[in-house]
RNA sequence: GCUCCCUUCGUCUAGAGGCCCAGGACAUAGCCCUCUCAAGGCUGUAACACGGGUUCGAAUCCCGUAGGGAGCGCCA
């Protein structure tokens, strides 16, 4: 029996929480749920300059909105934490100081600008544009010399000559690469805070990270961060490099494409469920059907069946879970939901009947919108083509719906009973003039509870315009 | 440029040599139900990128080609 896993989700807070990662912090989450394990939440925020403190609070937020609850976090310490970058200086400084005792990195004077022009000449070449070298040798003398000028230097990874560096993926299998195709790399930045490579995979060492899902950009960085554990001797977590996610024409999800943020999503209304039960499914399969709650998905969720290739998200598949999701929305749910768009002054009774009524034709509450001034706007106009079915209907048929409609209140079996009576119509014949008459329209949701949230009055003076 | 990853119906995917003239879900078309819409039921259309090999047999293994993507940063 293996130890439970521990997984994490580690976003840098340079902006809005980005579909992907949202899938990529699912996954690890579910990851961990599945086998009883923990899951991690860490603020990676080493780049003082991009990071942002209102996007950490609103990447909580959007996490939690969500419903992805980690187990330790900023917010939640423990012994492991803390759980930002920024604050964990003194655990890097002592991983610093074994590198450069193991001679397993090198200071590096080099200017930006100058490495900045050795990379385009590379690159004109037709060479990769890797870490020349440059300061890989220097003696211990020049070190010295150039450090004492108060030049400022970066630290660098001494990567070995020579070897290969083998993992298996989660996802894509065996791994192997060649030390020769990697370039020096710095781990600690001139100005003394550690970068990516160094303190995202110091942390999952010494946080006891066991599984890492992430991105497959990170695929070709993998090598790298192996080779800093080993030097280490620190254990590298399991990883797996999860195929990418495409927009809906296949390029890379951007803004482009309307919205690729949770926050975007949530703005326009979408529930947290549809939007998790559609990201369940991209890039990762379950025999499971329909909308599923988290702790299904913890269950049902399997890397073993994650897909390699990139998925795209398509917003047609993701208004399928949110119509599932709204339709099955309590009705209190349903209210809160679209408390935006509903008249203020409603009282509850009402505000219950009509939003029962409508839910079933809703996929977003901006579709509401139209139903509100429908039902609660005065008697609506007809539509193209309506006059004509009303008129038809004739004047004796109306003025029994009304009258029935003034002494049985909104009962629509009354109501239409009466036209029936009236007219001797049956079916569409029978209905369509009093859906016309009662909404203007010749679609919409059904009219019985339709009718039950008309104020009081409407329906028999709705009817009464065409007695 | 170099290294690496990927390629099954419109979309998400099942498929780990015979169970596949490729299965499911959503979308789509038709029908049924029905006061309309939605929901529901039934039926249908629709895919192994291409070319070589290996094998009695390949969507599955190997090699190429094409297309897409990532990485090669004092970004993460």
């Amino acid at each position: 029996m293996s130890p439970p896993p521990v997984t994490r989700f580690a976003p840098s807070p340079t902006g809005e929480l980005h579909l992907g990662n949202a899938r990529t912090a699912l996954f690890n989450l579910l990851l961990a749920r599945h086998a009883g394990g923990r899951f991690l939440l860490r603020i990676e925020d080493t780049d003082t300059e991009r990071s942002v403190e209102a996007h950490v609070r609103a990447l909580l937020e959007d996490l939690t909105w969500l419903g992805l609850e980690w187990d330790a976090g900023p917010d939640r310490d423990d012994a492991l934490g803390p759980y930002r970058q920024s604050q964990r200086g003194a655990l890097y400084a002592g991983y610093f100081a074994q590198l450069e005792e193991r001679r397993a990195v090198y200071p590096c004077f080099c200017t930006p600008l100058e490495l900045e022009l050795a990379r385009r000449a590379q690159l004109a070449a037709g060479k990769p544009p890797r870490y020349a070298g440059t300061c890989r040798n220097l003696s211990t003398e020049e070190r010295a010399r150039r450090a004492a000028q108060g030049v400022p230097a970066t630290l660098r990874f001494r990567v070995p000559a020579g070897a290969r560096i083998e993992w298996a993926d989660l996802v894509h299998g065996a791994q192997s690469f060649a030390t020769d195709d990697i370039g020096d790399f710095v781990v600690r930045r001139a100005d003394g805070s550690a970068a990516f490579f160094f303190s995202n995979a110091v942390d999952d060492a010494s946080m006891g990270v066991t599984l890492v899902l992430r991105g497959e950009d990170h695929l070709t960085n993998t090598p790298r961060q192996l080779l800093l554990l080993e030097a280490l001797e620190l254990t590298a977590p399991a990883y797996g490099h999860v195929a990418l996610l495409l927009g809906a024409d296949g390029a890379p999800l951007s803004k482009r494409h309307g919205a690729a943020s949770v926050r975007e999503y949530r703005e326009r209304g979408y529930q947290p469920f549809a939007l998790l039960n559609h990201l369940f499914r991209l890039g990762h399969s379950s025999a499971l059907q329909g909308l599923l709650t988290l702790a299904e998905m913890a269950r049902g969720f399997d890397p073993k069946h994650l897909g390699r290739a990139p998925a795209r998200f398509d917003e047609q598949q993701l208004t399928v879970w949110q119509k599932d999701t709204v339709h099955h929305l309590s009705p209190e749910a349903a209210r809160e939901w679209l408390k935006a768009v509903l008249p203020r002054e409603l009282d509850a009774r009402t505000a219950t009947a009509f939003v029962s009524a409508i839910l079933p034709n809703l996929v977003l509450p901006a579709d509401a919108l139209p139903w509100v001034e429908i039902v609660f706007g005065g008697p609506p106009a007809l539509e193209e083509g309506g006059e004509a079915v009303v008129r038809n209907a004739g004047a004796g048929y109306f003025a029994a719906a009304a009258a029935a409609a003034a002494t049985t209140g909104n009962d629509l079996a009354a109501i239409a009973g009466a036209a029936r009576a009236a007219s001797g119509r049956q079916g569409r014949e029978l209905y369509m003039p009093l859906r016309l008459a009662l909404t203007g329209r010749a679609h919409g949701p059904e009219l019985a509870p339709l009718l039950k949230a008309l104020p009081p009055g409407q329906a028999r003076e709705r009817l009464a315009r065409f007695a």
